[in-house]
DNA sequence: CGAGGTTCCTTCGCGATCGAACAAAGTTGA
DNA sequence: TCAACTTTGTTCGATCGCGAAGGAACCTCG
């Protein structure tokens, strides 16, 4: 599978340089002209830091473009064989890996079957192998550059380490970047995959987006807020936790952190399967429960659609609080329609309107690839961070 | 009534010059090295612009401090005669009004009734005359540099106008800046009261802290969020709105946003006030309900220990999302131990533990001049972050 | 067809900050 | 008492970004 690189805006305050290989690769800026008017920089500036780029390799100039009344200008854009990075997007039983070249453009995705109870070892060495087998077509022509990593559980960014996670036995305090970079031989990113997804979605947005608020609704329900422009982690790494508010409606179903009435005992992806099954419907995962929803069968149908009403209802309190430009949903249960319907449509009756006049609330515009978008794009930025070393590596 | 400078931490990213102002104002920083270990500066850029401070007359040099283990520093401090700014948060029915020199401490504080209904120019006028009378025992010795008013409302912080407030009848659009830059003479800044308070409260706090949350609680209840340690004011402006979120418990009682079951109608010093008098209790303000929950009446206290509940049980979604270090309780309400007790228990409660572990509740650090001193601290700031035309003045 | 306006890009000087090296002024310990 | 170490502060390039000025290329209109 191929996608079409989105139009991409830049983190932003990341240093000039990768700022304009991100906006190039991206399609958004096609001269130096462009970048200057998109980054708000000085023209003077921009124009030290392409040369410099042009000079590491990095970038080409192609032929001149249309006139807009003026001068023609020179077009830019990135060396096609620059190299290509690893993303994986790991769940509890499958990981979604990716190949994305350095130009931002998405060129092979493949879903595989891995089991995150099987421990970090097991895990980890079948998304090498399995990313080593999708990059092979490119392999000679273009060089692995960098590789990053999705995990659903609480990632210590700087160590590479995860955290007391709660569904990954085996996993506490594992060193997976170290792992991960010994084997691969190239810089290595791990974080908590809807921090990625919300990079992904963020940036992928085509229109500007200050702040935004990413939703993943799958087994379970996770979210990521994105500020001025960069990740809100939280003092302790914490932030985006929505899973553990109470419900009113969710009653006294005991969560798995101890406490009642949690918003996942009742909405998230494992609970309706809970439900179901609980009125003799055969289902085991929540791939079934999108399927029956998807097939419009009724009771499945009803579930979600409340548990889109339920995740509304807490979002209502976020979105409130937080007043961001965007809502954006993701995960397996944004793509059934009654839910992200009702989770609007709580959105737009709970929160004040001077909050929803001009808010966006969209299913992730990446699709399932969100996660490993986001991935990809991080470690990209990472690696063209320092044209030097690139051009080193070239 | 004067108090004693706090120690401060200057905002993250604002010029070096200001910031150095800053953190020798506070006392946090007492040497060129202090500084240059407190910012995280090369000590090189601490020398340069301390030089330059000390030619402007902003700074001064007194004597050699304690050595600790090798050459003693150059003590530095804020020339004294510096000036004065003055602060106001205005109220419903009162205005705190105060003079703080630019060295950051304030020197006087007068509460004094102004109806904001009055409208602004009546209000506005009101505050005008009773800062001129407050500042005059330093007037002639020491010049009127800025001033910077709390509106209780949504305000532009671009062009200081206020934006459609809920509770302010006539404000609406009024160029409030203009206004009074216009009669005042010298800079004005004008933000909601709650931001201010956020900003006061989360630079006073005597530990380092990155992210944190100010609930003001009184006659309405509002908040503001500081993230990465700059206020998140939301896409709309609009950001900190928690009164308007559903607690199930509020019933049906209409809230004045036209929807049901909001925070305000049941946990607000107002909504307090209107259950009192239900029940036959003699109360008009929520000044009356501090006062009697202060002498342990126990309908009072009673329901302020149930408005801490509601409001504790919305923090505790905003505080499970945000993971914020602190988080600080203001407004009158919030000078109850009652109150502080009943939100510290749902938070504890009702928050996952990894976000709880090092989190900071506690009631507003500065009391009841949380407002003025957030907006004083401002406007030193921004007076001083030239200090080229700091010394114009002189 | 050529003058003037528009757009694109570069040159040059300026200011802020960094980092490394160094100078100055203490303390500590044999 | 003197050498070694610590802490404090300065000097000196180098880098990054800005802004003004100007040159280059192109359009448009009389």
């Amino acid at each position: 599978m191929v996608v079409d690189p989105a139009p991409a805006q830049a983190a932003a305050d990341a240093p000039v340089t990768s700022q304009i290989v991100a906006l190039v690769s991206a399609g958004v800026a096609t001269s130096r002209a462009d970048l200057a008017r998109e980054l708000g920089v000085a023209p003077s500036t921009v124009s030290a830091r392409v040369t410099e780029l042009i000079d590491a390799g990095v970038l080409d100039e192609g032929g001149a473009g249309e006139s807009r009344g003026g001068r023609r200008p020179r077009l830019l854009r990135l060396r096609p064989e620059g190299g290509h990075v690893l993303a994986a997007d790991l769940g509890g039983t499958h990981a979604r890996i990716a190949v994305m070249s350095l130009t931002g453009r998405l060129e092979a995705v493949r879903e595989v079957p891995v089991e995150i109870a099987a421990g970090p070892e097991t895990a980890l060495a079948a998304v090498l192998a399995e990313g080593a087998d999708l990059a092979t077509p490119f392999a000679p022509a273009s060089a692995l550059r960098g590789l990053a990593v999705g995990l659903p559980g609480p990632v210590d960014v700087e160590t590479g380490r995860v955290e007391s996670p709660a569904r990954m036995p085996g996993w506490n305090g594992f060193p997976v970047r170290e792992w991960l970079a010994e084997r691969a031989g190239v810089p290595v990113l791990v974080d908590n995959d809807v921090n990625l997804m919300a990079l992904g979605e963020h940036f992928s947005y085509p229109r500007r987006v200050q702040h935004s608020v990413t939703v993943k609704a799958g087994s379970g329900i996770g979210s990521g807020l994105i500020a001025s422009g960069r990740l809100h982690r939280g003092a302790t790494g914490a932030a985006g936790d929505i899973t553990h508010s109470r419900v009113s409606a969710a009653g006294e179903i005991p969560c798995s952190c101890g406490k009642l009435g949690c918003l996942e005992t009742i909405a998230s992806g494992a609970a309706i399967v809970r439900q179901l099954r609980d009125r003799g419907v055969d289902v085991s995962t929540t791939a079934d429960v999108v399927r029956r929803a998807g097939d419009a069968e009724p009771e499945a149908t009803t579930l979600v659609r409340e548990a889109g009403r339920h995740l509304g209802e807490v979002l209502c309190t976020v979105v409130n609080f937080v007043n961001p430009d965007a809502v954006f949903l993701g995960g397996a249960l944004s793509t059934l329609e009654p839910f992200v319907a009702s989770v609007r449509s709580q959105l737009y009756e709970g929160c004040h309107p001077l909050v929803t006049k001009n808010l966006v609330i969209t299913r992730a515009t990446t699709g399932p690839e969100a996660g490993v978008i986001g991935a990809g794009r991080l470690v990209v930025q990472h690696v063209l961070a320092d044209p030097g070393a690139y051009l080193l590596r070239g």
